[in-house]
RNA sequence: GGGCUCGUAGAUCAGGGGUAGAUCGUUACGUUCGCAACGUAGAGGCCGCGGGUUCAAAUCCCGCCGAGUCCA
């Protein structure tokens, strides 16, 4: 990036000038003449640490001063968006103030909902989980203060030199000092967007980076810029794009030896209580050790193995050994770490994320075990529930959409959940590891992966449980990078659009009116052909709605004054609507009639509407944390994935089903209309976008009753339209989703005579009223299940009796029984053994369809698999089994006698050899 | 969305082609003033469901259902 680029104005005026860093070779802006130093890490140390830059703010003081600063400045103070980014496809989680304004505004699709604008907006970052709570600065959830200004060739709002001068006034009226500030000249690059930066500095922190983000990556008619080997060329907007970290301010003014001291002092001081280790808070030594730890890491890069050179470092600083400080600082990493690792759960569960295996879900997941792991390591007696409702309460209940009780439920869920996977975990290690210790070998490293990939157990854990078990257990630093690889290699690529052929026809043709937008309920309409290629016929205007947000295209017929074909799917792409159709050819400019398939459309208009009908109607019995995960509308069912934390019962199901039937009954007007994007995101919230996020400056809204989602669908004019809606079936798609299943209209009712008549049959079959089905079936089970073992009861019986009467014969002072009996496999085998168990020898065969034949042998003399498969080769079969007990069969019974005789030969050779 | 692991007695699990097992719990009896502990005896299984292979499937193969877990 040009040097021009930063040659501000404002700098010259106010007198700072452009030195370079003496260790990295940076450039940075200063009004200290004597500064060598950029003022970043790794190059200085931090100074504030004792030493504060700021007089002393809160969080919630610094957040005022900063968002009240900026309205004085003409700005409009926003509220803070989600911690979820639900009005993204692309991102989970909020990682930045402008992630509030893209792609739309920032694309320049939409204009801002102000300009320039101020907000604080909390952010959530896991990429550096593992410094959070040793870095002394890293943290999960960081609010980023910023104040956005978009310009557009139209309108000029203000950009380089005023964005600093704020800046340095805003720094003035905390109690900064702007000798003490550095501006350093930093490219930035990120999200498909590019610009120039400042860092601005003091006391060894980065507290603000100011972005003027001018250029992009897809293509425009201006020349492009080279980056980092990249082509990016200017943007039609150029961005203010600020962002100034609340808590380092805070931490900065207060000058605290970690960042977690200054912005959670009162959840810091209770973990330590709870944590026993209430002594070190009046410690002088401690403190000390705390703040030269934090100076350490704030000029390295403590990630991974790279931990153990900040511990030697400061157990040299201070003189005693890496495992004593280890000792000492370890716990007090935790707390810290738990008190981070509370406020970001706070946050996600408070805006509505359900933990799960999937999507933001794990994210949640993951912080909250991660939580649970470092609080059984300090041994402490607090509830996580309590400590994530007490930094909800710190930040304010009202700021959550989420209630506080279905927090607890949520949390104290997952509490249990994981201590059953840890317990279920702890005891294969323990099994494994005791194999290996009897065969005194260590436990390979294909199980700890098996472990953890198929069982969630972390390897450290592998590691502590197999060593109480006295098992070794290696572990590769690498570890979690040949997990990392175990899964890369099964990564696939996505198929082509398959309609992305036809895109550049396509393109030529004006967009298809869509009347189905307009006359939704009209089934017939008039149009022209004005393409026809490869089976799809386009029109001017069309009543068939195409496939989309779940709801299947409509069919129909197109009928000219010589044919007619049928449309058996429609598809749309770009603004285009195209036709498939079967059963002959439409010429270009033939004028057609088209005939919509009435009742399939008119069911999918009840589905559709009947799913936001059930949407609605499972968050008021559910909870606020209730969103669509995805549906599919049928013309019979239809289905209903909605995000929750535990099984929906069928008690709750019954609630569902009963409240979206009484908003039938109501017969509530449904209301469909076009509105401005911005504007209905701040009047309905991002609950708007449950079946995705449309895009354009302007979105379709559908209101039922209380409920207002964006939606491209057909639907009903009001809710009586609907009919009947059932619940058939609840499944539960992954952990922290259930799917409904359901029917409305004329389907639901062709569900209920279908479940009546499975009644009336059944009950038919056992010769009762429907109503005495289900004792009567509980009575014929456990009559079924008596009578099995009485049947079992009789055939021991008939063994016992079988045996006084098998005589047999003696050879060589062995019992030898050969003799056919009618009686199952199972009783041939309980009756030979018994000779078997008694030292003899046991040949018997039953002859029903197939023979079965059974020898035992209870002599080493005699191999009773060799027998079985000698006597049933004769009878044209096969068998098998151990020495001591062998069974087969063979088809051919007229061959019997002669097989038996051939095995007793057999036996007695085998007994005289 | 992709991968992996697992479904056997009320619970926890073993068995991995040839008669379904162990431990805990449970029931009865014994011992005891009573309890615990102990002893003896018993009850309790569609081996998740449906197909297939085989003389023979809890066991092998395929599909489904359910649970768990890792990754994006």
């Amino acid at each position: 990036m040009l040097e021009e680029e930063y040659t501000l104005d404002y700098f010259r005026s106010q007198g700072l000038e452009r030195r370079v860093c003496k260790k990295c070779g940076a450039a940075f802006w200063t009004r200290d003449p004597e500064r060598e130093f950029c003022g970043d890490a790794p190059c200085v140390h931090y100074t504030f640490i004792g030493n504060p830059v700021f007089s002393p703010h809160s969080v919630d003081e610094m957040r005022e001063a900063f968002l009240s600063f900026f309205e004085r400045h003409g700005h409009t103070r926003l509220e803070r968006y989600p911690v979820v980014a639900r009005w993204r496809d692309d991102i989970y989680l909020t990682i930045a103030s402008i992630a509030d304004f893209q792609p739309f505004v920032t694309g320049g699709v939409v204009p801002p909902p102000a300009n320039p604008l101020t907000i604080s907006q909390p952010c959530i970052r896991l990429n550096d989980l593992d410094s959070v709570g040793r870095s002394g600065r890293h943290l999960t959830l960081f609010e980023m203060m910023a104040h956005h200004a978009f310009n557009s060739p139209t309108e000029e709002i203000y950009w380089k030199d005023e964005t600093v001068a704020l800046c340095d006034e805003f720094i003035t009226s905390i109690g900064g000092d702007l000798d003490a500030i550095s501006y350093k000249e930093h490219p930035w690059i990120g999200g498909g967007n590019a610009g120039p930066s400042l860092e601005v500095l003091v006391g060894g922190l980065e507290v603000a980076t100011l972005v003027f983000m001018n250029l992009q990556r897809q293509k425009t008619d201006q020349p492009p810029v080279e980056l980092a080997g990249q082509l990016y060329y200017p943007m039609k907007l150029r961005i203010v794009d600020t962002g100034y970290g609340l808590e380092r301010f805070v931490w900065a003014s207060k000058g605290s030896p970690t960042i977690y001291d200054a912005v959670f002092p009162e959840m810091v001081s209770r973990l330590m209580h709870s944590a026993h280790l209430e002594h070190l808070l009046d410690s002088t030594e401690f403190t000390n050790i705390v703040s030269l730890n934090a100076r350490f890491a704030g000029v390295m890069d403590i990630s991974g193995a790279n931990l153990y050179r900040l511990r030697k470092k400061v157990a040299e600083a201070i003189d005693v050994p890496i495992e004593k400080l280890e000792r000492m600082i370890g716990p007090i990493e935790k707390v810290y770490g738990i008190a981070d690792h509370t406020r970001c759960l706070a946050y996600m569960l408070g805006d509505c994320v359900v933990p799960s295996n999937v999507r933001e879900g794990y994210l949640a997941r993951l912080v909250l075990r991660r939580t649970l792991r470092m609080m059984s390591d300090l041994q402490m007696d607090d509830d996580l529930a309590d400590l994530i409702e007490q930094q909800m309460r710190i930040v304010g209940l009202g700021d959550f959409e989420q209630d506080i009780d279905t927090v607890r439920e949520i949390v104290d869920n997952e509490v249990t959940k994981y201590a059953s996977t840890i317990e279920r975990g702890t005891r294969i290690v323990q099994k494994i590891a005791r194999t290996y210790r009897k065969k005194s070998e260590r436990v390979p490293l294909s199980n700890v992966i098996t472990l953890y990939d198929s069982h969630g157990i972390p390897p450290e854990t592998v590691k502590d449980v197999a060593a109480a078990e006295g098992a070794v257990v290696e572990i590769p630093d690498n570890f979690y990078s040949l997990i990392a690889d175990l899964h890369s290699e099964s990564r696939r690529e996505e198929g082509e659009e398959p309609l992305a052929a036809y895109r550049e026809r396509v393109a030529a043709l004006p967009a298809t009116k869509k009347l189905y937008y307009e006359q939704p309920t009209e089934i017939e309409f008039e149009a022209m052909v004005l393409d026809h290629f490869d089976g799809y016929v386009v029109l001017d205007q069309t009543l068939f709605y195409p496939e989309g947000g779940g709801q299947p295209s409509d069919t129909g017929t197109l009928v000219t004054s010589e044919s007619m074909v049928r449309v058996d799917d429609t598809v749309r792409l770009g603004e285009v609507v195209l036709h498939r159709i079967k059963g002959g050819a439409l010429k270009r400019g033939e004028r057609v009639k088209g005939m919509v398939d009435e009742e399939r459309r008119w069911s999918l208009m009840r589905h559709h509407t009947a799913t936001h009908v059930l949407l609605h109607a499972a968050k008021e019995v559910l909870g606020a944390h209730v969103h669509q995960a995805g549906a599919q509308k049928g013309s019979d069912t239809s289905r209903l994935d909605i995000r929750h934390y535990r099984h929906i019962t069928p008690e709750e199901i019954r609630r569902i089903e009963n409240r979206a039937n009484r908003t039938v009954m109501a017969d509530l007007p449904v209301y469909v209309r076009m509105e401005d994007r911005m504007r209905a995101e701040q009047k309905y919230g991002f609950d708007l976008y449950q079946g995705g996020v449309p895009p354009g400056r302007e979105i379709r809204i559908v209101q039922v009753g209380a409920d207002v989602q964006a939606c491209a669908g057909t639907h009903v004019r009001s809710t009586g339209e609907i009919g009947p809606i059932k619940i058939i079936g609840v499944e539960h798609i992954q952990d922290g989703v259930e799917r409904l299943v359901f029917a409305a209209g004329i389907a639901a009712v062709y569900y209920m005579q279908h479940l009546e008549e499975l009644l009336r049959s059944s009950a038919g079959v056992v010769s009762v009223q429907p109503e005495h089905l289900p004792s009567t079936v509980a009575r014929f089970f456990s009559e079924w299940k008596e009578q099995k073992k009485e049947i079992e009861r009789l055939r021991t019986k008939v063994v016992e009796l079988e045996m006084q009467h098998l005589e047999g014969e003696v050879i060589g002072g062995v019992r030898v029984v050969v003799r056919r009996l009618d009686a199952t496999p199972k009783e041939l085998v309980a009756l030979a053994s018994s000779i078997a168990d008694a030292g003899g020898v046991a040949l018997v065969a039953s002859a029903n369809e197939i023979v079965n034949v059974v020898a035992t042998s209870g002599t080493p003399a005699v191999n009773a698999a060799e027998i079985v498969s000698e006597v049933c080769g004769v009878l044209g079969g096969k068998g098998g089994g151990r020495p001591t007990l062998a069974q087969g069969a063979g088809p051919d019974a007229s061959q019997l006698e002669d097989a038996l005789r051939r095995g007793r030969e057999q036996i007695i050779e085998a007994l005289h050899g």
